[in-house]
DNA sequence: CCGGTCACCTGAGTGC
DNA sequence: TGCACTCAGGTGACCG
């Protein structure tokens, strides 16, 4: 579920409540969702103290002491929450951690599909090199952003998808941004002219930093740590808008499929390459 | 390097 | 009501 906005929302919700809780016990429920192996995780996280919580890309990390790292990615539908009262959890509740202060924090995925790692230090630093994200898309200088795009020749939505290339970035608010900049999703990067980049970039910036501000986006199921949702989702021009009227030039909002993914973009604002 | 398809899962919505 | 079918905020493997 979740993109940049949703992800950092998420890890400034936990670094408010988790810095400096001790991990005392951790159970897990659902043992392929620990690509480290279940049966270590315990092993790797009790114990450990909560120095720091970073968003990578869409990774959450949380820098542990020890030199340990408790690292997860939620994918579409995993989430964090507190847990309730006794046997009153939720269903697809796979991981919990018990800390020191005596609460517990549950992880939650309907579908499965959310990875969580515990690693050592040497572990850490090669799972980095070897995911390779790109870089975040509000630290990247706009020549930077240029040079980088001006090197590519795929098409423009699958480049932004791709996290070895800009981290962070998800179909909503690549959607978003493309139709922001006047750019249409098939549009191949080289093709870009100077001003289209530094448009994009400048509507990608835009758009992140005032989707964290609304706390993100739900359309589904998307809760912060609290529970409570995201209100960015009222500020879409285009995701989720088939048929209705552009807000800029009022021609109806298409939708095609770009990178195997359901793409919105009007064809008024967002002409054929 | 690039694009397309499938796989991984559960559940909500739609149409018959 | 029920059933079949599509689609969903992500990504990785595999193939051409």
């Amino acid at each position: 579920m979740p993109e940049l906005p949703e992800v950092e929302t998420i890890v400034r919700e936990l670094r408010e409540q988790v810095l400096g809780e001790t991990i005392l016990k951790v159970d897990v429920r659902l043992d392929k969702i620990v690509r480290t192996g279940a049966r270590k995780l315990p092993g790797i996280l009790e114990g450990a103290c909560i120095e720091a919580v970073e968003r990578r890309g869409k990774f959450i990390v949380f820098s542990l002491s020890g030199d340990r790292y408790l690292v997860v990615h939620l994918k579409m539908t995993g989430q964090f929450l507190w847990s309730l009262e006794p046997n009153q959890w939720p269903r697809h509740v796979h991981l919990k951690i018990r800390f020191s202060s005596g609460r517990i924090l549950l992880f939650r995925d309907m579908r499965q599909f959310g990875r969580i790692l515990g690693l050592t230090g040497a572990d850490y630093r090669s799972w980095l090199v070897e995911e390779n994200l790109g870089p975040d898309p509000l630290e990247l200088p706009c020549a930077e952003w240029c040079r980088r795009l001006a090197a590519r020749r795929g098409r423009i939505k699958a480049l932004l998808l791709n996290q070895r290339f800009l981290s962070g970035m998800g179909n909503i608010y690549t959607d978003e941004a493309l139709h922001a900049a006047g750019i249409h999703p098939l549009c191949p990067a080289d093709r870009l002219s100077g001003r289209q980049a530094r448009r994009l970039h400048q509507a990608i910036c835009s758009i992140l930093t005032e989707a964290i501000h609304l706390r993100g986006s739900t359309t589904r199921d998307y809760v912060g740590l609290t529970g409570v949702g995201g209100e960015y989702q009222g500020s879409h021009q285009v995701y989720g808008k088939t048929g209705q009227n552009c807000p800029k030039c009022g021609r109806p909002i298409q939708k095609i499929v770009a990178a195997g993914r359901g793409t919105h973009f009007c064809p008024g604002c967002q002409p054929e390459p």
